[in-house]
RNA sequence: GCGCCCGUAGCUCAACUGGAUAGAGCACCGGAUUUCUAAUCCGGUGGCUGCAGGUUCGAGUCCUGCCGGGCGCGCCA
C-alpha cells in the first residue's frame, strides 16, 4: 500500500499547517508496516506548479541569488505579491511553468536549485520530528511530468475529454457546480500547461500499474475533498486503476488561530514548525530541570527533546478532527493528562523500578496472578494492543492508539499506587514485575508507532 | 444557489460505527507522600449531545427540516 503524506509545497519553509499530514501519515505508515503490510511512503511534494513559475519570473527580475531558505521564503512572498497584482508578471510566470514542463535546460537548472534548498530543509525537519520520510520517499509532482501527455491521450481515447474555453476537461455527470452546471476536471490548461489533477491521475496510474498496490491512503486537508473524489472517479473511468485498488482520502481540518481565523502570527506569517519545536523543547527543559534538578545537563536536554517533540506530535495524533481546529500553545505543549509525557512518565517509572530492584526485564519469567482489581484492569488492557492496531490500520485513525495507550498508562498508574512491586513477596513480586515489563514494552512500542520516543528517567 | 465537513461539560476532545447511567483531560474545589519518581493517585462540582420532528425495543450516532460555523464549486495546489 501507498501512504501519501506530508506533501509540502516546496519553496516555502514548513509551518505548523504541515504537521497533521506529516505526523498522522507517518504513524499510519508505521502501524501498517507493523501489521505486516508492505508500505510505500510517498511524499508528493509540490515542485511543479505555478508557484515555481512565479519564483522563476521573479528571479529573472531581481537577478538575485538565494542560498538561504529564509531568503527563499521572502522571495516567494515578493513573487506572490507581484503575481497577484501584476497581470504581465502573472502571464510571464505561467510561461515559465510551460517552459519548465517542456524541459528548457536553463529554466530547469534554476528550478533545480530551488528544489534542492527546499528539500534539504524539509529533510532536516523530518529528522528533527522523528518522521520516517527520507529523500528516497520523495515522489514529486515533477516526477510524473513525462507521463502527462499520455494521460491526456488515454483520457481522449476513453472518450472522456472535452474542450472547454480552450482547456481540456473531463466532465462527469455526478459532479455539478454553480447553477447545476457540469463541473470540469481541468487536466490541461488553454496554454498547454498541466495541472495537479493531471499529476494526481498519473500518480494513481503509476501506483496501480507499476507499484501494484491494493490500497492508497491520501493524507491532506479537507479542502481537497472534491478534488480527490473527482480524481478517483476519473481514474476508474479511464481505467487507470480498477475496483480492487482502494483509494482513500483521509481529510482533516486546518489549524486556526485563537481568533478562529486562518492561522497567522501578528507579523502576518504562519508559525514555522521549527519555532514550535523550539518552544516545546524549551518548556520541557524548564520542567525537567524543575522536577529532576539532579540529572546531568546533557541528559535533561535529551529528555526535554524527546518529551517536547512527543508532546507536539501527540497533541495532533490524539485528535480526530475532520473540521478546522484551534491551535493553542498551552494545549499543544501540555505535559499533563492525555499527553505523551504522561505515557513517557509511566514508562520511565517502570524503568526506575527495574533499576532499583536490579531486575533484568529481558529475563523475567513468572506465572502472572491477578489478585487485585488493579492488576486485572492492567492485564485486560495489555492484551488489547493488537486489536487496537488493527483498528487504527483499518480506519486510518491514530487517535485510537492514543486513547488506548492513555488508558493503559492510567491503569498502570493505579496499579503502581495500589500494588507494591519490589516490596512484595514472591511469587507476587515476579508476577507484578512481569506486568511492569509487559506494560513498558507496550508503551514503548505504541509510542514508537506514533513516532514518539521514550526515556529511561524524567 | 449547489455540494462536503462540523456542532457533545466553561475549554480541548472521546464514545468500539444503533446498545445499558454520554466518558476523559484541562480549569475549579477538597484530599493523599516515614514504602518502588507527586510530570502521580483518590474524591467532588460541571450535560435537554445546536433546535424540531421521524425510524427503532433502543438514537450523540440513521432519515427530514431548520439554526449556527468552516470549506469547496474552470484553467492555483
Amino acid at each position: 500500500m501507498v501512504v501519501d503524506y506530508s506533501s509540502p509545497n516546496l519553496a516555502k519553509e514548513m509551518h505548523v499547517g504541515h504537521l497533521r499530514s506529516t505526523i498522522i501519515g507517518d504513524a499510519l505508515a508505521r502501524v501498517l508496516e507493523k501489521l505486516g503490510h508492505e508500505v510505500i511512503r510517498q511524499n508528493h511534494v509540490g515542485d511543479w506548479g505555478t508557484q515555481f513559475g512565479m519564483l522563476l519570473a521573479h528571479l529573472e527580475d531581481v537577478d538575485g541569488d538565494s542560498d538561504e531558505l529564509a531568503d527563499l521564503e521572502n522571495f516567494y512572498r515578493a513573487a506572490k505579491a507581484q503575481f497577484d497584482s501584476d497581470p504581465e508578471f502573472a502571464e510571464r510566470s505561467r510561461g515559465k511553468v510551460v517552459s519548465l514542463q517542456a524541459g528548457d535546460p536553463a529554466i530547469r537548472a534554476q528550478w533545480q536549485k530551488f528544489i534542492e534548498i527546499s528539500l534539504s530543509h524539509c529533510q532536516q525537519t523530518y529528522d528533527r520530528l522523528g518522521v520516517t520520510l527520507e529523500m528516497t520517499d520523495v515522489m514529486a509532482e515533477s516526477a510524473y511530468n513525462d507521463e502527462l501527455p499520455d494521460i491526456i491521450d488515454k483520457l481522449r481515447a476513453a472518450d472522456l475529454l472535452t474542450e472547454s474555453d480552450g482547456a481540456q476537461c473531463v466532465f462527469l455527470d455526478e459532479f455539478t457546480g454553480k447553477d447545476d452546471k457540469p463541473l470540469p476536471v481541468i487536466v490541461q490548461k488553454s496554454d498547454g500547461g498541466y495541472l495537479y489533477a493531471t499529476t494526481d491521475l498519473a500518480a494513481v496510474r503509476l501506483r496501480a500499474r507499476d507499484l501494484k498496490i491494493d490500497r492508497a491512503l491520501y493524507l491532506t486537508d479537507a479542502r481537497q475533498n472534491l478534488h480527490f473524489k473527482q480524481i478517483f472517479a476519473v481514474a476508474r473511468k479511464a481505467g487507470f486503476c480498477d475496483e480492487t485498488l482502494a483509494l482513500e482520502h483521509h481529510p482533516f481540518g486546518n489549524m486556526l488561530g485563537k481568533d478562529g481565523k486562518p492561522f497567522k502570527t501578528r507579523e502576518g506569517g504562519v508559525i514555522k514548525l521549527n519555532e514550535l519545536l523550539d518552544e516545546a523543547e524549551a518548556r520541557a527543559l524548564a520542567l525537567v530541570s524543575e522536577k529532576s534538578p539532579d540529572l546531568e545537563v546533557a541528559e535533561r536536554i535529551e529528555i526535554a527533546r524527546v518529551v517536547g517533540i512527543g508532546a507536539v506530535k501527540y497533541a495532533d495524533l490524539s485528535k480526530n478532527r475532520t473540521s478546522d481546529y484551534i491551535f493553542d500553545w498551552d494545549q499543544m505543549l501540555s505535559f499533563e493528562g492525555n499527553t505523551s509525557p504522561y505515557l513517557q512518565y509511566a514508562y520511565s517509572r517502570i524503568q526506575s523500578i527495574f533499576r532499583r530492584g536490579g531486575i533484568d526485564a529481558a529475563k523475567l519469567t513468572a506465572v502472572v496472578s491477578l489478585d487485585s482489581p488493579e492488576e486485572r484492569a492492567l492485564a485486560v488492557n495489555l492484551v488489547r494492543f493488537q486489536e487496537v492496531l488493527e483498528q487504527v490500520a483499518q480506519d486510518g485513525f491514530p487517535h485510537f492508539l492514543c486513547t488506548y495507550l492513555f488508558g493503559l498508562a492510567t491503569s498502570f498508574m493505579r496499579f503502581y499506587e495500589a500494588c507494591p512491586i519490589l516490596n512484595a513477596d514472591e511469587p507476587v513480586k515476579a508476577s507484578r514485575a512481569l506486568l511492569c515489563q509487559r506494560t513498558a514494552q507496550t508503551l514503548q512500542e505504541g509510542l514508537s508507532l506514533l513516532g514518539i520516543g521514550t526515556v529511561e528517567r524524567m
